[in-house]
DNA sequence: CTCGTCACGGTTGAG
DNA sequence: CTCTCAACCGTGACG
């Protein structure tokens, strides 16, 4: 049963905050909550001032526990294709050679030939896929190949066994705490709104971290200011039409200022590598590394990128 | 009362 | 261009 409201922009929580389901919450409320739990203050007391529910705060301060960062992680999208041509070539031409080469046999010669690292290499289950569908008319081997890979103990390795992803829910997989940027940030890409939210929230949470929160203050107030004008916006306009407030600075900085407990290797590839050089600021965002060391999609990087937190002007004041 | 976890309904974007 | 799918989101409820 839903109990919060709908209003023309987002819904109100139980609590009075606005959000919009299935969007992030601003980068803004994010720092906000990792601030005052390091201030001391009990999550509790963050949900109920901030008007965000407990569970995302605890999931928020728990990631930033865990990555150092207070980014959402990227939502949409696809997996890197794993299958790149050259390594349906090599496939196709270690099958050739041994027409009853086992998947797992050319999984681990594609590592030991160095065209796959263990960050893209194929599953047995994507090779097996490859051998019927792309090298099926090779030889007469599908059949024997499928019954000869029966016994394999894993024949079914999930698509994405080679991320170490387990779940939405927990970003990073236990027991590896300090979040190896090569391994558990791998399907995290650089989040869509990243750029932009630190690009357009940074002086907001300069002006209102300062201030004292306000036990009073009002969530949509944060919207509000977010949204950086105070002109309604139609939901559709609202949506994708937030304008660039002021330019990055390099020292745009979405991270909490006082250290985390577990910092992200300092290693980890920019967000943004070879993008705008506006972008190298210190938000710890998730970062996806590209498996094949390629530069992370343009869209990635897209500075324009617009985030719709100008719907967060509530006709229903809350 | 607090907090971790999960189902749910939703959005997003690559393929 | 539209569709599919699997990722993510925050809320609300439960224990």
């Amino acid at each position: 049963m839903k109990l919060y409201t709908i209003t023309s922009f987002g819904e109100v929580n139980q609590l009075g905050g606005v959000f919009v389901n299935g969007r992030p919450l601003p980068n803004a409320i994010r720092l906000r909550i990792v601030e005052l739990a390091q201030l001391g203050i009990r999550p509790c007391d963050i949900s109920r001032q901030l008007r965000v529910s407990h569970g995302c705060v605890s999931k928020i301060l728990a990631r930033y526990n865990e990555t150092g960062s207070i980014l959402p992680g990227a939502i949409g999208g696809s997996k890197p294709r794993v299958t790149t041509p050259t390594v349906v070539k090599h496939i196709r031409t270690y099958k050739q050679r041994d027409p009853g080469i086992f998947a797992w046999e050319i999984r681990d010669r594609l590592l030991a030939d160095g065209v796959c690292d263990k960050f893209n290499l194929p599953s047995v289950s994507s090779i097996s896929r490859i051998l019927r569908n792309k090298i099926g008319n090779l030889s007469q081997q599908s059949q024997y190949e499928s019954g000869k890979q029966a016994p394999h103990p894993q024949p079914t390795i999930p698509y994405n066994h080679l991320y170490s992803y387990p779940t939405s829910k927990v970003p990073t997989p236990p027991g590896m705490p300090t979040l190896p940027g090569h391994m558990a940030m791998h399907r995290i890409w650089p989040s869509s709104h990243s750029v932009t939210d630190i690009l357009g929230i940074r002086s907001i949470t300069e002006q209102q971290i300062s201030d004292s929160p306000s036990p009073s203050s009002n969530t949509l107030d944060e919207w509000s200011v977010i949204n950086g004008t105070n002109s309604p916006l139609s939901k559709a306009e609202a949506k994708y039409t937030q304008t660039p407030s002021g330019s990055p600075t390099a020292n745009s900085c979405v991270t909490a200022p006082s250290t985390p407990p577990c910092r992200p290797p300092t290693t980890r590839a920019s967000p943004c590598t070879g993008c705008s050089a506006t972008t190298s600021a210190c938000a710890t965002g998730p970062t996806w590394r590209p498996a094949s060391g390629s530069a992370p999609s343009p869209h990635s990087c897209d500075v324009a990128r617009l985030t719709p937190w100008g719907l967060f002007f509530s006709s229903e004041d809350a």
